[in-house]
DNA sequence: ATGTAC
């Protein structure tokens, strides 16, 4: 396929495609790499009536119905909400809690053998393995988010307020709508990691020179050891997801829509399928937070149990990559979908959590296993594409074309195993998770690159890995 | 992604 591109520089193009235009932010390189079927997407997704944005990150890659790395924009009034534009996990995303100590501190393997045993032990990283928080009601969580958490179990204020939202407010009663099973299969998973790309990494900081003084403010330091978690909202946002793609797409058969692609399900904002998905996304956004936030939990006390009672692990933050959010813009209510996006506010934008107001909020951006992370913060001129940026590296192949290509061998050879700088993993053998090498992942450096070209967003901090622990 | 699967 041909089509008309407008360069506008800085890493900043403008797709012509037949149902309307598409943003795309990437680096010459990245923008070259892109294949023709992320455009098709984007044109099936163009395609739904009054789209007021579409845009891609450089991570930008196929998913189900649109692509990974999308923001798209539809006004509240007479705009739609997709699930296939939210994505599966719904609520999938990053959080990251600070420590006192320095990297020399756990340089030791012994010690940071320690540290992933530990926090083995406090956060289940086994599929079928319940979390021992018999005593947190799922109900109130997905209710009322943190808000619903017994206090015994948030260590203080601050965790309730560095995060992108503590409380996402819906109507109640359209919980009425889900099938039972749902409670039997979430209660149980709150606090556990899951699979798949989801990580728990403890990483040290690099601090990016010219933000030294931003750094601070946040509580960052050079070498300072930090803990980085990826997980979402486990069988609650999955089974929400499934149930209104089946619900949605028999409504679009009614009501006599259609699109090219049978796997892109959407519905008027206004209409009651669409009210109904809508209010359950949050319910599943409630329960993603609050798992993150007994990861965290979890984590801490492993951290006590290794570095003595009086360790704390202060939240930097928590925000999400997999949403649709009603936001102000242009003076108008939008609903704002972001799929493999990350919201990057900058300095005093009246979105940003009161936290983090005048600074602007961390924008916590991952890597693939044995790179780099990123810490950063958003621009003014992230206003362009509704302050999104990338949600990580991206994927460049598929899990099993992945695990013909790549042996176990190299990926080792990737985390550097057997040198005094191993990235340290909790599973014995990587064979099980060898779909997650860095080789199935976009180079993230060249990610971020492009996302600080287009002037998006800044990095703070680089945050390199020292041990992961990944779920099955 | 998912206690996967019309």
């Amino acid at each position: 396929m041909d089509h008309k591109i407008i360069a506008h520089g800085n890493n900043h193009y403008e797709v012509e495609l037949g149902h309307g235009n598409l943003h795309v932010y990437a680096n010459p390189e990245i923008f070259q790499s892109f294949e023709s079927r992320v455009y098709e997407m984007a044109d099936n997704n163009l395609r739904i009536p009054r789209n007021v944005y579409m845009g891609y990150t450089p991570d930008a890659h196929v998913g189900v119905g649109t692509c990974i790395g999308t923001t798209a924009v539809w006004n509240m009034k007479d705009g739609i909400v997709s699930p296939s534009i939210v994505g599966v996990d719904i609520g999938c995303g990053m959080r990251v809690h600070t420590t006192s100590l320095h990297r020399s501190d756990i340089q030791d393997k012994a010690v940071r053998r320690a540290l992933i045993t530990a926090i083995e032990k406090y956060v289940p990283t086994n599929e079928r393995t319940n979390s021992h928080y018999a005593d947190i009601d799922i109900m109130n969580v997905v209710q009322y988010g943190l808000k619903g958490l017994p206090a015994s179990y948030v260590p203080n204020e601050r965790w309730l307020t560095h995060v992108e939202e503590s409380d996402f407010q819906y109507d109640h009663a359209f919980l009425e709508h889900l099938p039972p099973k749902i409670r039997k299969n979430a209660q149980g998973q709150l606090g556990s990691l899951g699979s798949g790309n989801h990580f728990i990494e403890i990483q040290y900081l690099e601090l990016n020179e010219e933000h030294q003084e931003l750094a601070a403010k946040w509580g960052l330091f050079d070498g300072q050891v930090v803990v980085m978690i990826h997980s979402g909202s486990r069988a609650w946002g999955a089974m929400v997801g499934r149930e209104y793609n089946k619900v949605l797409k028999e409504s679009m058969r009614l009501w006599g829509v259609s699109n090219p692609d049978p796997n892109l399900i959407y519905a008027p904002i206004v209409s009651q399928e669409g009210q109904t998905y809508l209010n359950l996304m949050y319910s599943s956004l409630n329960f993603a937070v609050s798992n993150r936030h007994m990861i965290a939990f979890g984590v801490q006390e492993a951290f006590r149990e290794v570095f003595g009672s009086g360790m704390e692990t202060p939240v930097l933050y928590d925000l999400m990559h997999n949403y649709a959010l009603k936001e102000f813009h242009r003076g108008q209510p939008m609903l704002v979908h972001r799929k493999g996006a990350t919201r990057a506010l900058p300095p005093k934008h009246f979105l940003n959590t009161p936290a983090y107001k005048e600074t602007g909020h961390p924008a916590l951006i991952p890597g693939s296993m044995g790179t780099s992370s990123y810490i950063m913060v958003g621009r003014e001129e992230g206003l362009k594409n509704f302050y999104s940026i990338c949600h990580g590296a991206g994927r460049t192949r598929s899990r099993r074309a992945t695990k013909e290509m790549v042996t176990v061998d190299q990926f080792e050879q990737s985390l550097k195993v057997g040198s005094e700088d191993e990235v340290m993993v909790n599973h014995r053998s990587l064979e099980t998770i060898l779909d997650e090498c860095p080789q199935a992942y976009k180079d993230v450096d060249q990610i971020i690159d492009s996302v600080v070209g287009a002037s998006l967003a800044d990095v703070v901090a680089k945050c390199k890995p020292m041990a992961v622990i990944k779920g099955i």
